[in-house]
DNA sequence: ACCTGAACACCGTTCAAGT
DNA sequence: ACCTGAACACCGTTCAAGT
């Protein structure tokens, strides 16, 4: 039984086998993988060129799952005419893209030790670059404004990921912080709404520069 | 010759060696370790219970460089009685925290596959807590406010870290996208200043918060 | 207490061999 | 074209042996 008459593997396939252990396990290695797809570890090689490869899969796999608002796929009724403002364009990727990130949380310390971007990622890039161009960011502004978004949704995304755990005051700490530890940690989705209130005022700070400019340049 | 008068190998001495083979290298095995501190692999044991132990001192090293302001070590002279506002210490710290990841950038994705926080980051969080309760955050948005800081700064640093190569437009890229790739990506110090720009809509959305506070509780 | 060398289980990848 | 098994170089860690 050396060929089989249809493939047992798949691009795809052994993506999502990839994904579904990294989500399980926190782990990811060659043979953990062929074992989960009753394959022998060399049988990868014929579909997927190492190891990096696969997380470059995995990391299509996440991002596809990002809607990009106003795109034909996004399957939103819109009330003809009356578009949200690109501020609200933004916060909608950028919700979008961190709750990706968030589904798979093992993964993310991957993704970051492979820094290549797939072009399932730069969609996402090019839907932030459209709506910022539509608020009057100029061309070096909007590549400023779509590396503190892309900074803040990874960092947060990170946070989300580390266990709890971590955050614990020793002796030295002093009254302020572990006042602050006690009063937050335990609160039923805290990362997502620490990452929305940080987005808010991100995107509040940018519109706002924008009315000032709009009022100073006497539009 | 198999035990010396004097140890050949301390923890410190451990932690400079594997930051310097980081920063030289990117990569980090046990055997390369070894080799730079002419040392048998198995003889590090004696010091460090295991690889992940060496991450992180290396996270200690890199920290430490963090300066507290305020605190005695300093080093400021500040004129007595007027302080800087909470806004620039946090600024100051910020910076400070930013900086000492920018430079080890190839450390940073090894410090996001280990979560374990050391003292000295604590150390950091705490002065983040006392300078936001200065400000008048309650501890609820204190834990917030911190979470928000360090995953942005986290974030930046990861973003600094990877190869500029990787912000490549593809043929289905929109001009919009295009055009802010062609006009800052060459901009020297991009990431640091990118970084400032991020920080300040932070803060200055803090500020603005806590001066409508005090009008409205007609402070 | 601290270094060495041998040893173990394991990993990513290659490649000739099979169908 | 696609799967297998054997093989290679390498890794992290342990441990008895030396001083």
């Amino acid at each position: 039984m050396a060929r089989p008459r249809t493939p047992k593997l798949s691009r795809p396939g052994i993506a999502a086998a990839a994904l579904d252990l990294v989500d399980r396990t926190g782990e990811f290695t060659i043979p953990a993988l062929a074992a989960a797809l009753r394959v022998s570890p060399s049988s990868l090689y014929n579909h997927v060129c190492s190891k990096a490869d696969i997380v470059e899969l995995m990391r299509g796999t996440a991002m596809s799952a990002v809607a990009i608002p106003g795109s034909e796929d996004d399957g939103g009724a819109r009330a003809p005419g009356k578009g949200p403002s690109w501020s609200d364009t933004l916060r909608e990727i950028a919700i979008g893209y961190l709750d990706s990130y968030a589904r798979h949380p093992r993964l993310i310390p991957l993704l970051t030790a492979y820094t290549v971007r797939d072009a399932t990622t730069l969609r996402v890039y090019d839907a932030m670059a459209r709506a910022l161009a539509a608020g009057g960011f100029d061309p070096a502004a909007r590549l400023r404004a779509v590396t503190i978004l892309d900074s803040f949704i990874l960092g947060s995304a990170l946070d989300a990921a580390a266990p709890a755990v971590v955050w614990e005051a020793d002796e030295a700490a002093s009254d302020e912080f572990t006042q602050a530890l006690a009063a937050g940690l335990d609160e039923p989705d805290r990362a997502r709404r620490t990452f929305l209130e940080g987005l808010d005022l991100i995107l509040d700070g940018w519109a706002a520069r924008a009315e000032t400019d709009r009022s100073t340049l006497g539009v």
